[in-house]
DNA sequence: GTACGTGCAAAATGTTTGCATCATT
DNA sequence: AATGATGCAAACATTTTGCACGTAC
């Protein structure tokens, strides 16, 4: 890893973002993990791994960076801080009690989300006036 | 309003909540708003309508207290802190951009919640481990 | 009377901001 | 060279906690 990867590079001039040493390392860290991890543990991890001495306050910038680029998403659970995600396509999590977060494989979380067709955005967009952008379902579990 | 009413004493007798005035008092406000408020929120409406000196502390420790017993849901939106209801029934929530909180007509949710149906339920605990006590769907608008 | 809830203030936590310096374009 | 990103520390917002007092059971 390590600021290398001419892909992200691509990606995010596509963006409209600047390639800095630490948002790619920050994003390939993000998009290397499965644990959707709070801006801390993704400070922390990236510490660890590659990019010593970069700050919280450019994890929580690159972040917002990141997910204003629709790079990432950012996810919230009642109790358990703002976690991040790098998979931006809709798909459901679980979420345990202890608060961590487990992604619903892809052809369940498709079966779940079919269940939004064009009618019921065409009929939330006549009842009350939104256009739905993206959707967010948390099964909890018990 | 105002701790009179017998039906939330039951209510709160019935889930092992002592009821004081000021547990009545906010669930009723909570209860009697569509708002979605934050902790600061209902704090200031208790205050107004009917319990001044009512302590922020008190607010999140009753909606804690609440929440364990099944009397509200918490809900968490990333950017906009963490709002509160009433209403424990699975229904919909559309988030505007600005972080306010609507509900969904029943009938709506009910058809989209229709999708999680008992046999996705078990896959979901077969394949994950995990039993699903309730769902959290939020329409992300636009 | 005992166990639990309340209010206050202080502390802990999580996130944002101002500013000087540095890197990318 | 100009614009925007970084790191640090301080500010800020939100939530939790300790403790003395009061209330429900």
């Amino acid at each position: 890893m390590c600021e290398t990867n001419p892909e992200i590079r691509e990606l995010f001039t596509e963006h409209g973002l600047r390639c800095t040493k630490q948002r790619i390392d920050l994003y390939e860290t993000l998009a290397g993990t499965k644990t959707h991890p709070t801006a801390e543990e993704l400070h922390r991890l990236a510490n660890e791994q590659c990019c010593p001495g970069t700050s919280l306050a450019t994890v929580y910038n690159t972040l917002e960076a990141l997910c204003e680029a629709g790079l990432c998403r950012a996810i919230s659970v009642a109790g358990s801080g703002t976690r991040y995600d790098a998979v931006v396509d809709d798909h459901l999590h679980v979420v345990a009690e202890d608060g961590v977060i487990v992604d619903v494989p892809d052809e369940l979380s498709a079966r779940v989300l079919a269940a939004l067709t064009p009618e019921i955005r065409e009929e939330l967009s006549a009842s009350l006036g939104v256009e739905i952008a993206h959707v967010d379902i948390h099964l909890h579990a018990h």
